[in-house]
DNA sequence: AATTATCCATACACTGGTGTATTGTTTGTC
DNA sequence: GACAAACAATACACCAGTGTATGGATAATT
């Protein structure tokens, strides 16, 4: 039904009075979930914000609901097809693991958003089984992706596993524990050391004390 | 003016309508949270689940905010009472560790509620500069008490706070993850023997491969 | 130029929730 | 037994938010 939409021929861009698109709605839902989460979702706030009434959201969605799901959907899709981007090029293990890492880690903690966007469909997942499904996906999706980096540190099938879901719940724990709190850029930064060191299995540095 | 409460005399314990206490509707309001929350708590919810209408909440508390504000504090004052309870009965290192971590992980997986209503309050600490304070302060109190143990594993005081840093958002990061996953007890079991390793800095059993 | 599709505004009905005021109904105390 | 305090029920006003219906404006198509 909502299927049956024309190939959305040249619309004016920018003009005066721009139209809104679906995507711009869930563009501007991403931030009221970013800072309020689903459950502050409000489809008249949204409307405010983007300057119009709620006439409008309900041409480009059905319902509320419509709109979650929607956003659901087009984050579990930008989560997934962003990992191809993910792949580290070349170079030796150390040098992947530490790209990864800041990646997961101290590039994170820069995108506020997104990352608190992440935080928000994970904590709607607890109570929502479409959610749920999603980010299991997605997690799935990121651990396995990782394994391939931690096949050329071990042979173990099982340790391969256990080591890329350890990792992988240490960053999801840095995100929550960590964001926005106050000098948390240096913590970060060490901890992410730590965890490169501890993949790669290196004796730590003890030299100076015991 | 609340607290001008009488020193609570004797009243008739579960005898046919037991008369209602603060403390039953911070437990109710528990439930709430943990299954929906900070957002989904309401009044009207919790007055049904009691087996009374709102007049008796209205009387307990002065409003919803006070409800939400007293139950972060009481959340906070157990989260930090119970520290001193897990410190752990002496042993070696090894031991003591593996006591903690499976405190942390296998036992906490077990209390799920418990482990929801952690989680909600997190999540509101998002948005709640009050809550957000709460959970830094038991944040900072559980990394600071686990360095006593990982004293004994290291003698340089910044490594010594990184690996208990490390730890636990690997253990926050494992209850955001795994928690009410299929088949996640032989997973978590797992986790925490291989942070176990990580911390004691055990070189790890490739003995079967590479 | 007329028509149609697209997009938004306006107005209304309705629901679910808070907070308050007032009135009961117990229970303890003298 | 009278009286006051503790606790709860009822009824009300009020607000924020959803969803729907309908009409209006503007762009694309013919």
């Amino acid at each position: 039904m909502t299927d049956a939409k024309p190939p959305k021929r040249s619309r004016r861009k920018t003009p005066e009075k721009a139209q809104l698109t679906r995507d711009d709605w869930l563009d501007a839902a991403a931030g009221e979930i970013a800072a309020g989460g689903f459950g502050h979702l409000r489809v008249l706030t949204l409307a405010k914000k983007l300057g119009v009434t709620r006439g409008s959201f309900y041409w480009h969605f059905k319902d509320h609901e419509d709109l979650v799901v929607s956003f659901l959907d087009r984050w579990r899709d930008r989560r997934l097809h962003e990992l191809q981007y993910w792949k580290p090029k070349g170079g030796d293990v150390e040098t992947e693991l530490r790209q990864i890492l800041e990646l997961l880690l101290t590039d994170a903690s820069r995108n506020i958003r997104r990352l608190q966007v992440e935080l928000a469909v994970r904590d709607f997942a607890r109570r929502n089984d479409y959610a749920a499904d999603l980010v299991t996906e997605v997690d799935e999706a990121r651990i396995s992706q990782n394994c391939e980096l931690y096949e050329r540190l071990s042979s173990n099938p099982q340790r391969i596993r256990d080591l890329s879901l350890l990792m992988y719940v240490a960053t999801i724990g840095s995100q929550v524990v960590l964001t926005g709190k106050k000098g948390d850029a240096e913590t970060i930064r060490r901890v992410e050391d730590l965890m490169a060191r501890v993949a790669l299995g290196q004796r730590d540095d003890e030299r100076d004390g015991n």
